[in-house]
DNA sequence: GCTCGGCTCATATCTTCGTATGACTGGCGA
DNA sequence: TCGCCAGTCATACGAAGATATGAGCCGAGC
C-alpha cells in the first residue's frame, strides 16, 4: 500500500534522524531526511506521495515557521511535527496550520508510525483528487477561447440563445463552439459538463 | 454582527464562569453558563448560533470525552477548550477533534475572545450552508417517489428515453414527472437541477 | 504569398425536450 | 361511496438541441 511513499525528515539531530530512518525503514517505508528546512527545499525529491517530519526546534528557521511556509513553496505535503521541548501554544499553532500530529519526545515509536501512515493516507487522498483537477484543467486548456466562454454560460444554465445573446452571436455558431466543447472536455452529457464547470470552479 | 449569537460555557468553577460572562459580555455577547456537561445539555439552549467554552478538567465527564461526543448528542457548536493543567497530548486530541484553539490557564482575554469570535464566525458559516442544505432537502421531500426517481436519472446526464427504459415507463410520463420534478425544486435549467442533485448526494 | 486554425454564419434534417389537453387506474381517507 | 391524488399513457405542437455540409474572414507563422 505505503510501497513508494517517501517520508521526509528534517531535524539538525542526525542521530535522531538516524533512529527515525530506522523506525520508517522497519516497516517497509522509504526514507529521506535533511539536517535543515533549506536542504529540504534544495533537494526537491518531494513529488512523490510521502510526508514531512519536522522537528520544531531546529538552528535558524523554526519548525513552525517552515510548516506555514510551505504552501508557497509549492510542498503539499502533510506534516508530523515533534519536539523536545514543545508547550501548547506551539502545538496549537502547528494543528492549526495543518499538522497530522504533533508528538512531544519522547514519543512511542507506535505513534510516530500511525502519525506517519496517517499522513501518508491523507497525502495520497489529496493527491488523486488533484490529479483528477489536473486532467480535467489540461482538457479546458486545449479550448478555444470562444468554446471556453460558451461552455461557462452553458454550464450557467444558459440556453444556446441566451448565449448567443450574451456573445453577440448567432445560436448555429454557439451550436458549433459547444459541441466542440463537449467533444474536447470528453463531456457525453450536459449533466457532465455541469459538473466540470463546478470542479474548475467556473462562474455561475 | 455578532448580536444574537450565545456563548455557552461550561466549566465547575464559578468564578471562573463569572470572570469569562463579564469578558464576553463586556464585548456585546450573550452568555449562558453551565457548572457540567449534564446541565448544558438538559437545558438545550443552543439552537441559535454560537460557540461552546470547555473546561478540560471537570468532575465526571472529562472535557475532551465531553468534546468528542457532542456530534451524538445533535450538538454542532465549535468549542473553544481551555485548562489549568493541560499537556500536548490533550492538546492534540482536542485540536484533532475540531476544538477551534486550545487556551492554556492563564490566558489573555484577547486570545480568548479571538477564538470565540473565530469560532461564532465558523459555525455561522456551516449554519448557512446547513440551511441552504436542510431548505434543499424539504423541497426534495415534496417531490413524489417517483418525480425522485426520475429526477435523479435525469440529474445522472441520462436522457427521457433512456430514463422510461431504466423505470419501465412510456417518455411521455417521463416527462410529466421530470416537469413536476423541476417546478417543485424550483430548478429553472438543467443545470440547477443537476447541481442540487449534487448538493443532495443523489447517486450518479 | 500561402496555409492553417480559429471564428463566423447559413441551410437543412433529425432528435430531444417542454407542455398542454385529455383520459384511465388504483389506493386512501372523509 | 365519493373524491382526491399519484401514477400511467396518448396525441399534438412548438421550442430547443445536435450535427452535417458548405462557405467567407482574418491573423499568425512558414
Amino acid at each position: 500500500m505505503n510501497e513508494d511513499a517517501i517520508v521526509h525528515i528534517v531535524d539538525d539531530d542526525a542521530s535522531l534522524r538516524k533512529a527515525l530512518s530506522g523506525l520508517f525503514r522497519s516497516v517497509g517505508l522509504s526514507v529521506c531526511d535533511y539536517e535543515s528546512p533549506a536542504a529540504f527545499l534544495s533537494e526537491k525529491r518531494y513529488d512523490g506521495p510521502g510526508c514531512l517530519v519536522l522537528d520544531v526546534r531546529m538552528p535558524g528557521a523554526s519548525g513552525l515557521d517552515f510548516q506555514e511556509s510551505l504552501d508557497g513553496e509549492g510542498v503539499d505535503l502533510p506534516v508530523v511535527m515533534m519536539t523536545g521541548h514543545g508547550d501548547i501554544p506551539m502545538t496549537v499553532r502547528a494543528m492549526k496550520a495543518g499538522a497530522i500530529d504533533f508528538l512531544a519526545k519522547p514519543f512511542r515509536d507506535q505513534d510516530m508510525l500511525d502519525a506517519v501512515s496517517a499522513a501518508i493516507e491523507r497525502h495520497r487522498a489529496a493527491r488523486s483528487i488533484a490529479a483528477g483537477a489536473c486532467e480535467l484543467h489540461a482538457r479546458f486548456e486545449t479550448l478555444s477561447p470562444r468554446e471556453r466562454q460558451v461552455m461557462e454560460l452553458v454550464a450557467a444554465g444558459k440556453m444556446n440563445k441566451q448565449v448567443a445573446g450574451d456573445l453577440e452571436l448567432s445560436e448555429i455558431t454557439v451550436k458549433i463552439h459547444r459541441g466542440a466543447a463537449m467533444r474536447k472536455m470528453g463531456a457525453r452529457t450536459l449533466a457532465d459538463l455541469v459538473r466540470m464547470a463546478d470542479a474548475l470552479a467556473l462562474p455561475r
